[in-house]
DNA sequence: CATCATACCTGTTCGC
DNA sequence: TGCGAACAGGTATGAT
């Protein structure tokens, strides 16, 4: 769920809370949530203070001083909160980090998949999952040009393909589905067939989508919620995610669900038809 | 190397 | 009604 725009509405809620806090003591419930060894990861965060919040695709980094940085993922129910020490544990929190002005905040995961590692600021780029990320939507380095060339080689379906974070990194499955449907293309064409104009139909569907959704401070449509414990607004403009059965905006048919590239697929069968 | 399947998790929804 | 199966999906890892 958090992809992008969700991430980066994270990075800036979290900024207005931890900025400037001195962390006192980390506390790990469920230590697979960390890469490495937990109780190093506690010792080594104690009495570090929280300089910056940052993002790279969908990944949140903390910068700390003494050249610290914490790399976390989200991945699918990850949420942080602003919390007390003395609060009572939920089920689902993982991870305290109690600051020395007697706040803490609280990592809460239902699924548990989420995950933080504790790297030397500077090394994060070296950190499997991020050495081999393609460009960020939105970024400079994501060029129609990039793009043109990146689809050339790829064999499998377009879907699969823009899931694919290396090579183009911060979309998932909802503003996957949603960009193909602006662009009007079938989400099992492989990605090599996508003509010229297509690719940057697509190219240009994605920007605009992405930008439309951080200004909307992301998209909640099951749990998704910031660090300030606010829900996104993008969902309004959903036009296919979560509308299967529905008619499609534009044309009017019944929206179809398959599954492609393992995941739930929503698309128009009239406007997104196999070339 | 590219692609694909599976594991990781738990809460919710679906089918019988 | 109850219960197990299927589903939700981002990434790491192993298989092909």
């Amino acid at each position: 769920m958090p992809e992008m725009p969700e991430v980066e509405t994270v990075r800036k809620t979290l900024s207005e809370i931890v900025l400037g806090k001195i962390i006192k003591e980390v506390k790990v419930w469920y230590p697979n949530i960390i890469i490495g060894d937990s109780e190093s990861f506690s010792d080594q965060l104690k009495e570090k203070q929280i300089i910056k919040v940052d993002r790279y695709a969908k990944f949140l980094l903390f910068r700390l001083s003494s050249n610290l940085t914490i790399v976390s993922h989200l991945r699918m129910e990850g949420k942080y909160r602003l919390a007390s020490p003395q609060d009572a544990k939920d089920k689902h929190d993982h991870v305290e980090f109690i600051f020395t002005d007697g706040t803490s905040l609280r990592y809460n995961d239902v699924r548990k998949f989420g995950r933080m590692q504790l790297v030397k600021t500077g090394t994060e780029k070296e950190r499997t999952g991020i050495k081999k990320l393609g460009p960020e939507a939105l970024s400079d380095d994501f060029t129609l040009s990039y793009f043109k060339q990146a689809l050339k080689n790829k064999k499998k379906n377009i879907k699969a393909t823009l899931l694919d974070q290396d090579v183009v990194s911060g979309l998932g499955n909802i503003y996957v589905d949603e960009t193909l449907w602006l662009s009007e293309i079938y989400p099992e064409r492989p990605a090599n067939s996508l003509t010229d104009n297509e690719i940057k139909k697509l190219y240009l569907a994605i920007n605009q989508i992405i930008s439309q959704a951080i200004k909307e401070r992301g998209t909640t449509v099951h749990t998704f919620l910031d660090a300030e414990g606010q829900t996104g607004g993008y969902q309004k403009h959903l036009k296919v995610y979560g509308r299967a059965g529905e008619k499609c905006f534009r044309c009017g048919n019944v929206l179809q669900k398959t599954r492609v590239a393992g995941r739930g697929t929503t698309f128009c069968p009239k406007c997104q038809e196999v070339k």
